[in-house]
DNA sequence: CCGGCGGTTTGACAGAGGTCAATGCATGGG
DNA sequence: CCCATGCATTGACCTCTGTCAAACCGCCGG
């Protein structure tokens, strides 16, 4: 089994206590997908042994805004959600990170956002400095975490514009097609969203009660329909990527 | 002389004419703070060799949003805007560089955004593809490029607080602030922004009316103070910390 | 199977900020 | 040196979206 995460409860991780000897990369679910991706055999072991599996649970923060950098790691499993506030509460959501994803701050003091899981979710977890020196050693290690960093990047500089400069119609409707490519649709068409409504307006730097009237709009029209609480069918994709280019 | 820049009129660039002999990296005013800094003499040689310096004049864009990635560029001098825009011409800027600060898309076939000179401009300009080849190479240069890019990432993501969170006052605290820390004062203490108000506007995810409305009421309240048109005086600035919080 | 909790939807309302338009005024070219 | 041009400021107005509040209803535990 994997180690139940509990830096939520003491800050310090227990780095020490592993409830199990450490999995094999070889049955992991995103090894060729992470930034492990291209290591040898060997050198996949080496970094393997620098980290533990970790289980979390949907609500469980690994990381906050502001805090020392001492961890980072690969997501196996799971959704979490990238997050800064203001001082006096408001949050915004600024990345949204699924299976074989990377987070946390590599070479660098703080943790920039905090880092919480959205669903129950399982990681590989590394402390900084070990990463960072397994890194500076391993050139195509390092140029995977570059990669991925630009791209990411990249997607984080085109949600700006949705930021900036899209109405709550646009925005909604951006987020529906996002969400649709990333996640991948059961039999009937249906999506699961990962996140709950307010979640969605933190993401789209509005309200939960504007998402909530653009929703119900888009169903009115039978663009979408809305099965139970998460789940969204995309009736007319044709009809939202219109919506989302503001017509 | 450096080479004028021209991309702008044909698209293709002229990487074979070269005015003069390459610029030494010697005399080059951001050699210690560009991402070449940490490379031996004869590396650095090397890669002077693979670019070359060019002069951009204010409102020249060295590259456009979803073009082919084919040169990258240390900037010399001068500031520059990244910038993306929707179907129907709203645009937003996400990035402003300055000095010593890296541009272009190294390792990807695309440029996911605009770059355009606000001032006139010298950059060290490097065709992609030799850049990258010339990256993989040297561990160094790579890692030095992936802490900017990791850096870029935290206060792009910072910046994602203010377009979905904060009200239009405190953006333009927030922005004033940003651009004292950035550039230098003169002896009167007054800092003269490299941008439009529309160009701020884009910026802060607002539009012109509503950031000079704003600096208006700063100046009414004697925060700030206007010197002619692009110049600011901080009069107040722990006034404007407190706007920028939204006190 | 039912009841209650917590997330969601809907409604009414207000206000921040966008839009349109006119005026003001730096700045640079003649 | 002065005028014209284009950016900036100011004003009036209106709409989109945020706020407050109530009703609704999936979903889970009993």
């Amino acid at each position: 089994m994997d180690t139940q995460f509990d830096g939520a409860q003491n800050g310090a991780l227990p780095l020490m206590t592993r409830a199990c000897a450490p999995q094999s990369c070889d049955q992991c679910g995103v090894r060729d997908r992470a930034i492990c991706a291209d290591l040898s055999e060997p050198d996949r072991d080496a970094l393997s042994r620098i980290g533990r599996r970790v289980t979390l649970h949907a609500g469980q923060t690994v990381m906050w805004e502001g805090d020392d950098s001492m961890v980072v790691a690969n997501v196996i499993e799971g959704t979490l959600k990238l997050a800064t506030s203001t001082g006096d509460g408001r949050e915004q959501i600024v990345g949204v990170v699924y299976a074989s994803d990377f987070i946390g701050r590599p070479f660098g003091a703080r943790t920039p956002h905090s880092v919480t899981a959205l669903t129950d979710a399982r990681l590989c977890l590394f402390p900084r400095g070990r990463f960072d020196g397994f890194a500076r050693d391993h050139g195509d290690l390092q140029h995977r975490l570059l990669q991925r960093t630009l791209d990411d990047l990249d997607r984080t500089r085109d949600w700006m514009l949705l930021l900036g400069r899209k109405t709550a119609r646009e925005k909604v409707a951006t987020f529906l097609l996002d969400m649709a490519r990333r996640l991948q649709a059961d039999p009937t068409g249906t999506i699961e969203l990962p996140l709950s409504r307010q979640q969605i307006a933190d993401i789209l730097g509005t309200t939960i009660e504007t998402v909530s009237r653009q929703m119900s709009d888009f169903k009115r029209r039978g663009i979408i329909a809305l099965v139970g609480r998460r789940g969204v069918r995309l009736v007319d994709g044709a009809a939202l990527e219109a919506l989302a280019e503001g017509v």
